[in-house]
DNA sequence: GCTTGCATTGCAGGAGGTTT
DNA sequence: AAACCTCCTGCAATGCAAGC
């Protein structure tokens, strides 16, 4: 039945929102009945439906659908009951007849005891349990039915579940995903815990607003949509912006546009990112010019509201020229000419020659005008960012930290979850061995972190290596002979080996055969799966909490964009063992002698490794909190949260009160503050407003640890940095080098030794 | 009930491949 | 070579649960 109630929901109109809510359950069923003359809204036909827009729109052109479901909003409210007359009985609405009714079971026992759904209910005895369930399922449809023709025409109440005690509006509400029923956001997750109707109880670790958005997109007209993109709305978070994407029909095709096109290994991820973009730029244009929703984009007569649309989104300043979001201006004009296409496209097939002939005229001004109203600037405000951000490049000592540092937490990690089953260990183990295989594949993140249970089972192990993408590597294709690989297709089509050392396939074999157990969904088909929701861990941050961690010297410079372009090759050597390096370069070789290295430095890292630390909280003792207000105070009475640089700058200027402090540290503290002080000044902050975040353009962060400023200093893999790889003097670390040296400074002239042969 | 800090996610920017 | 475009990374905001 519950199949029903989807199928039902696919053809709901998009006019339909959800609302409101009151306190006390439908009890009617099997009671005593009272007939109601019917006095609510009927549901009128499709025809009658169509009709009425094509009218409204006549008689006000300037009337997009937008503004008048706006005021539809603001006029729709949801149904209490009225003290004053009395106690007062909860109407449903018939879902076959669309009359109120106070008792919905004599009424569908009496007047629609032929509808199959009815009979269905006569199969259980009265007033059992089954019984009151077929009621109360089929109430809940005819008050989904109701609602959503009270939505469309603005007329009439809504019907929730649970009566509100106060009039509420229409937006606090959205239904039940499995069962229909009108239920208040807030109380959501609450109810979908218990829902019944879901069959099980509902997992909703991936986000309360997460869930709203499911809710809320079974309010929309989503019949036509593709499974893929409803699951790409269904995972966004629920705030303004994804409320405009799943209103305009034409970002939804746009939408489905790109989710075709692109083949990118998180697609969905790239693809709510670009309609968010394309959301954020409609509710500028309503906030700021007579524009309403997408489609008023193209008409060529709006083409300066654009520009000035996208000029405010991106932050222009028309003084200087600059941009303060430069990319967002120009992505927004590849995705608008991408847009004006696929109005065209319907223009086309619909016979609309007008239409067309806007879009043609919109694409020939964009062709003219963008670049000189926009992208020039745009342009030149990145390249200038560029310019300015001055090169970071990690230290040789501080790659081998990280690479010590994975080890310990690996073994740690592997060790915890053999012994105890639990999503945390399992979260842990996951993280290592996904930054540790990134690294010895040279950095390929969105292709390991992508590797399906599926595609890790036909894992193989031959020295056949047909196909090899150019990218691959000698010491890759080398290696390929030894170690087992998960053949995974490349931009060009062409073969890309993730290659797995044995304790990294152990790692993973465990991770797949604890991953039910630790909560794992079972439609995750990624061997480093979350534990809650249907994505992978990102390698990008699993590399950055180990480098946040390592006790490098310069941890900000380890990521793993640097360590792919500069260290990549040693970052694939250092992971081999002594036996694996004698097998592989055989005996005597230099790497040999680096591993035994290693290991002695291995051994003093696992005494005094990061991980030993105790994860405990540390309080803030007074002089903490005196140095924090002495340099912070005025954000924390203004209630503005500082940025990074004001914590940093507070670090730099108290270092021995916070030397234990972390810049995220004292930010969290300030925002702490900030909390308490608005909880005590009785400020609550209304969870259901959306969120919007205009990051302001962060200004170079300060390094705690200076660089060199001269490249040539910093030993890379790069040969323009580096000219000879042989051993001559270099620097590592701003230390000087010569042959005979520590050994672990040697090591890296190996690595470029090497990286010189492969 | 409040504090603290970790995990997750949105977003800007950049790398690098492709097309013009 | 320049422009265009896709995809990925790094950072900050936010949510939320553990710890006090």
């Amino acid at each position: 039945m519950q199949e029903s109630c989807r199928e039902s929901g696919d053809d709901i109109d998009s006019d339909y929102i959800n609302d409101s809510l009151s306190d006390c359950q439908s009890e009617d069923i099997g009671d005593s009945e009272v007939y109601d003359s019917g006095s609510g809204p009927k549901r009128g036909t499709n025809e009658t439906r169509t009709t009425k827009k094509k009218k409204d729109k006549s008689q006000n052109p300037k009337m997009t659908c937008r503004t008048k479901k706006k005021k539809i909003l603001k006029t729709v409210v949801v149904s209490k009951p009225n003290k004053k007359e009395g106690p007062s009985y909860k109407k449903n609405y018939c879902l076959f007849c669309s009359k109120p009714m106070y008792k919905m079971s004599r009424h569908l026992s009496k007047v629609h005891s032929d509808k199959a759904e009815v009979a269905l209910a006569f199969q259980h005895p009265v007033n059992s349990k089954e019984r009151k369930r077929v009621w109360e399922k089929l109430i809940k449809e005819g008050n989904f039915a109701h609602n959503k023709d009270v939505l469309k025409t603005g007329k009439g109440e809504l019907i929730a579940q649970r009566r509100p005690r106060k009039l509420s509006k229409s937006t606090d509400f959205v239904p039940c995903v499995h069962c229909l029923g009108l239920y208040r956001k807030k109380s959501m997750c609450v109810h979908m815990k218990r829902c019944f109707s879901n069959g099980k109880r509902e997992d909703i670790s991936n986000g309360r607003k997460r869930v709203i958005s499911q809710c809320v997109l079974l309010t929309k007209s989503c019949g036509d949509l593709s499974e893929e993109l409803k699951n790409i709305l269904g995972e966004m978070v629920y705030d303004e912006v994804t409320e405009t994407v799943m209103e305009d029909r034409l970002i939804l095709q746009f939408g489905e546009h790109i989710a075709n096109e692109v083949r990118s290994t998180n697609k969905n991820e790239y693809v709510r990112q670009q309609l968010r973009a394309v959301g954020r730029l409609v509710l500028e244009a309503q906030r700021s010019t007579p524009m309403q929703n997408l489609e008023d984009f193209f008409d060529p007569s709006n083409f300066h509201h654009v520009v000035s649309a996208v000029k405010v989104l991106a932050g222009y300043d028309s003084e200087k020229k600059t941009y303060t979001l430069p990319s967002m201006a120009n992505k927004l004009g590849y995705n608008l000419k991408k847009i004006c296409g696929i109005v065209q496209q319907n223009a086309i097939k619909s016979g609309d020659t007008k239409v067309q002939r806007s879009c043609k005229t919109f694409l020939s001004l964009h062709d003219k005008k963008w670049r000189r109203l926009i992208s020039s600037h745009a342009l030149t405000s990145m390249k200038n960012s560029k310019r300015k951000n001055e090169k970071n490049v990690p230290f040789a000592e501080d790659v081998k930290c990280l690479y010590y540092h994975m080890e310990t937490a690996y073994h740690l990690a592997e060790k915890n979850l053999r012994e105890n089953v639990c999503p945390e260990s399992y979260a842990a183990l996951a993280s290592v061995v996904l930054a540790q295989t990134i690294a010895f594949n040279r950095g390929k993140s969105g292709e390991v972190s992508s590797i399906t249970v599926k595609a890790f089972m036909l894992r193989k192990r031959s020295e056949v290596l047909d196909d090899l993408d150019v990218s691959v590597s000698n010491l890759e294709r080398t290696l390929c002979g030894f170690f087992s690989r998960v053949d995974i297709r490349g931009s060009s089509g062409r073969i890309v080996p993730i290659l797995l050392k044995p304790s990294f396939e152990s790692a993973m074999e465990l991770l797949i055969k604890v991953r039910d157990k630790c909560g794992v969904h079972s439609d995750n088909p990624f061997v480093f799966a979350r534990t809650c929701g249907p994505t992978a861990y990102r390698g990008s941050d699993c590399i950055q909490k180990y480098a946040n961690g390592c006790g490098a010297k310069n941890p900000k410079a380890l990521t793993l964009m640097k360590l792919r372009k500069h260290f990549s090759t040693m970052l694939q050597l250092i992971h081999l063992d002594e036996n694996e390096a004698q097998q592989i370069f055989g005996p005597n070789n230099q790497i040999q002698s680096m591993v035994q290295n290693n290991l002695c430095v291995n051994t003093e890292m696992q005494s005094e490794g990061p991980d030993s630390r105790p994860k405990t909280k540390h309080i803030w003792n007074e002089t903490e909190v005196l140095a924090v207000e002495k340099h912070l105070m005025q954000f924390i009475t203004n209630q503005k949260i500082p940025q990074k640089d004001d914590c940093v700058r507070c670090l730099e200027a108290e270092p021995l009160a916070l030397k234990k402090r972390t810049w995220k540290g004292v930010k969290d503290y300030v925002r702490n503050r900030i909390t308490t002080l608005q909880r005590q000044n009785g400020f609550c902050k209304d969870p259901s407003k959306p969120s919007v975040r205009r990051r302001q353009k962060e200004p170079q962060q300060s390094s705690v640890r200076p660089q060199p400023t001269n490249r040539q200093e910093v030993i890379t893999e790069q040969p323009s940095v580096v000219p000879s790889l042989n051993f001559g003097p270099v620097h590592f670390g701003g230390t000087n080098f010569v042959p005979n040296a520590a050994p672990q400074d040697r090591h890296c002239s190996i690595f470029l030794h090497i990286n010189n042969h492969f």
